[in-house]
DNA sequence: ACTTCTCCTTCGACCCACCG
DNA sequence: CGGTGGGTCGAAGGAGAAGT
């Protein structure tokens, strides 16, 4: 398919009598001195010819693209908001950004989305800790793309300059320590997958939780993605025996709203006999039935965090505001992660 | 097979007129 | 002569097309 051509900066100069230097002057660099029947007659001309700036012609001259990468798992949920929210963030600096997802860690995909963005010299790169193999961002760093992660643990620091990580671990034990307090006398987590990161961070945080009541109080990690929501409540149920309220502490909401509607299927009291809290404070966490315990990902301030050290890297100036909030949170920096709090929404499935 | 041109824009270097 | 305003010139950039 052959497009007519389009208008150019030269056919703008032309058409306006002036130099292709000075028509660019006139759009781009408004500091240098000119004459206003100068800009006048430029103006004109680009709205005669229906002129628009070629960006690829753009990023040749400055030898930047202005664009940036996001790898996330999926669209969905939580990634869905961040890439939204950062979106809006790189957009004030004037980057585009471009997201693709890792399509359930195939590394096939990855590598090829990978690729792309290399291929079309992305300034900077985001990704979820889980989004992109070791090997690919051992590639990117050595051939000097800015990166960020989010929501990574234990990479090494020779490859990942900072990981901003929400503080899951510290949220799952602040979520066992609410069932201890509501006299939970059986605590259980419900995980997905094992091994991943999130996931080992919410055991870790549970099991920081349980403390010195670990030996007197009954808790177990199930594997809701191995035995299925049903599976799941038996099994709770199984290893409580008479031991009540049970205190069940899920990987997500979407987790929780599945175990709350099998208790109701089954007769099981909420939050009399079990006590659920989520994780991500879904907008139907509050509207289920008893309304659901969560904690709220923070994902303004993650994207803040994310969008201004990425900018840093890139050499980008920063203002006042995002000079701040950098000198509030890199000092907390331990290694090169950065730990973000989560807060707990208490409702109605821990209150009775 | 190899070299040169073309695409389009930016930006530092440079030019010229004018003024005090 | 030096400073300033209002411009222009030309190199650079990566990759594909065109020319030799």
């Amino acid at each position: 398919m052959k497009r007519s051509k389009q208008p150019t900066i030269v056919d703008v100069a032309s058409e306006a009598g002036v130099s292709i230097a000075t028509v660019s002057n006139v759009l781009n660099r408004r500091k240098v001195p000119m004459s206003p029947e100068t800009i006048r007659k430029v103006e004109e001309a680009v709205v005669r010819l229906g002129y628009r700036r070629n960006v690829m012609a753009t990023n040749l001259s400055r030898r930047r693209s202005y664009e940036l990468g996001l790898i996330i798992p999926h669209f969905g949920g939580y990634y869905g908001r961040f890439a939204e929210k950062l979106e809006q963030k790189v957009h004030s600096f004037g980057y585009h950004l471009s997201v693709f997802s890792a399509a359930g860690m195939d590394p096939v995909i990855e590598k090829r989305h990978l690729e792309h963005l290399l291929q079309r010299r992305v300034d900077g790169l985001v990704s979820h800790g889980l989004a992109m193999s070791m090997e690919s961002t051992q590639q990117l760093v050595g051939e000097g793309t800015p990166l960020v992660i989010f929501n990574g643990w234990g990479w090494p620091s020779e490859i990942v300059k900072l990981a901003v990580n929400l503080d899951f671990a510290k949220a799952s034990t602040e979520a066992v320590q609410h069932f201890l307090a509501n006299g939970c006398r059986s605590i259980i987590y419900a995980g997905r997958r094992k091994g991943m990161g999130a996931n080992e961070q919410r055991i870790k945080g549970f099991m920081a939780g349980l403390g010195n009541n670990a030996k007197s109080t009954v808790h177990a990690l199930l594997d809701a993605g191995e035995l299925g929501i049903e599976g799941t409540l038996e099994e709770a149920l199984r290893i409580s025996g008479e031991q009540r309220p049970i205190g069940i502490y899920t990987f997500n909401d979407a987790l929780a709203l599945e175990l709350l509607a099998v208790c109701h299927e089954r007769g099981i009291r909420v939050p009399e006999d079990v006590q659920l809290i989520g994780m991500d404070n879904e907008l139907f966490s509050k509207a289920s039935f008893p309304s659901i315990t969560s904690f709220d990902m923070p994902v303004e301030l993650q994207t803040s965090l994310v969008a201004a050290f990425l900018m840093r890297q890139i050499g980008e100036d920063l203002d006042e505001e995002n000079t701040q909030l950098l000198e509030e949170y890199l000092p907390r920096i331990h290694v090169h992660e950065l730990f973000i709090d989560l807060e707990m929404i208490v409702r109605k499935s821990t209150t009775t």
